[in-house]
DNA sequence: GACGAACGTTGCGTTTGCTCAAATAAAAAC
DNA sequence: GTTTTTATTTGAGCAAACGCAACGTTCGTC
């Protein structure tokens, strides 16, 4: 079973007894996800909330014309789901699980009364809402203002900073990541993409293939950033 | 003075008794501003949260660059400026009076208090944080799939609903708008937006002059969204 | 009512990044 | 080990939208 240090530790928790947290976990429901399952899709009535405990989800929405978008990657110890939290009664995206996932669920119906009785939950989520909210103006800023050079090499930072792994030659992107993927998530083609990472392969700022980036020189890249 | 009818309507206040709502209006001051007025400024402490009781509140964001970018338009009867319901100490945005406002500002000390007395105002106000989320994350679809012509149309149709006004000749988006404006919400250039709008204009489509749109045929104008 | 400032229009050349297409490479399935 | 599927690369042509520049128009001010 699940041990209550895996999330006592977190923000989260801290107005958590013990005895709460025990009897909190045992409401909730472990969930396995493998790679490219859903948690939950687009539309659906919102039925639980989550938090992750291992891996990686994409969230994802579709457009009428089949195009999908990404609006954000939830890691480890990240809350999820929580349309309620917000007065919706569906969720807004889909949440798939970008690697194999770990993840507990409670049943929405548990919401009022969590946050009711431990106020500090109420509060972490509240800022964890304000900061997706300022990630996501962000997105709509650079979207609007940069060239997609710029905005395809800060997606890469910032999934370096959420899931990068060092290794000898550089900083990994510690989750299978496709060219279509980023392109997904930067709004243009997996081609321009694809031209994009050959050239900064060539001058040694990167190293990728097949679902896989290495950052080898982020300062570099950090600097691409910026610079029309 | 203000009288409490003029908000005891909204839902925001639904657990207000009369006498609770006459000490909270009470304990705000009426703000006025004038057209261009900015309420606050991205980066400031987030000293009050506001209720608009009428005018047009542009929320903009700049870029190191010194572009800007519109968020989105508040209306009358929406609350802004709470960063601290979600968790943040500064304002992430400026607040520009898009019209000559009203408003009633409250000291951001009393929030705390105030969503713990009354619950109803507490969900309503996450569910306006939850329309906002998911009104962003729309924007952010369509800045990275739709072509310039759509978006603009689409932002068109938005203020009509926002802000329309029933005319003779068409429905009016009942606030001063430039060009400049419609580019700033939708990624563009002013030129861009001006050469649509003549173009629509000859179509029939609106009539426009200066920071002023007439939207003549919307069911049209509404086709357009949608149409590659 | 003349002036200046702010806003809008339009033409032209250029560029970014898309589309289409075909080839290659790597993984998965059998 | 061969086939199939999925992911990636790269080239060539093209179009959407930008940048620049010049000009026109409306508004506010003195």
């Amino acid at each position: 079973m699940l041990d209550v240090a895996l999330i006592s530790h977190l923000a989260n928790f801290s107005d958590f007894s013990r005895q709460e947290l025990t009897d909190f976990i045992a409401k909730s429901h472990a969930i396995r996800a493998p790679q490219n399952k859903a948690f939950f899709s687009e539309g659906e009535e919102a039925h639980s909330f989550f938090l992750l405990l291992d891996g990686h989800i994409r969230v994802v929405r579709s457009t009428p014309s089949g195009e999908q978008v990404i609006i954000r990657y939830i890691s480890s110890n990240d809350i999820f789901g929580i349309a309620k939290a917000v007065g919706q009664e569906k969720y807004p995206a889909n949440a798939i699980a970008a690697v194999d996932c770990v993840a507990l669920a409670w049943p929405t119906h548990m919401w009022e009364d969590t946050i009711q009785r431990f106020p500090s939950f109420g509060k972490s989520v509240s800022k964890a809402i304000g900061d997706r909210l300022i990630d996501i103006q962000e997105r709509v800023i650079e979207l609007a203002t940069e060239q997609v050079e710029q905005r395809v090499a800060l997606a890469l930072i910032k999934l370096m900073t959420q899931a990068g792994k060092e290794m000898e030659d550089g900083i990994l992107i510690d989750m299978p990541l496709s060219r279509q993927d980023i392109s997904e998530m930067t709004g243009t083609t997996l081609h321009t993409v694809s031209r994009l990472l050959s050239a900064w392969e060539q001058e040694g700022l990167v190293k990728s293939s097949r679902k896989k980036v290495i950052i080898t020189n982020s300062p570099k890249l950090i600097e691409l950033c910026r610079k029309a």
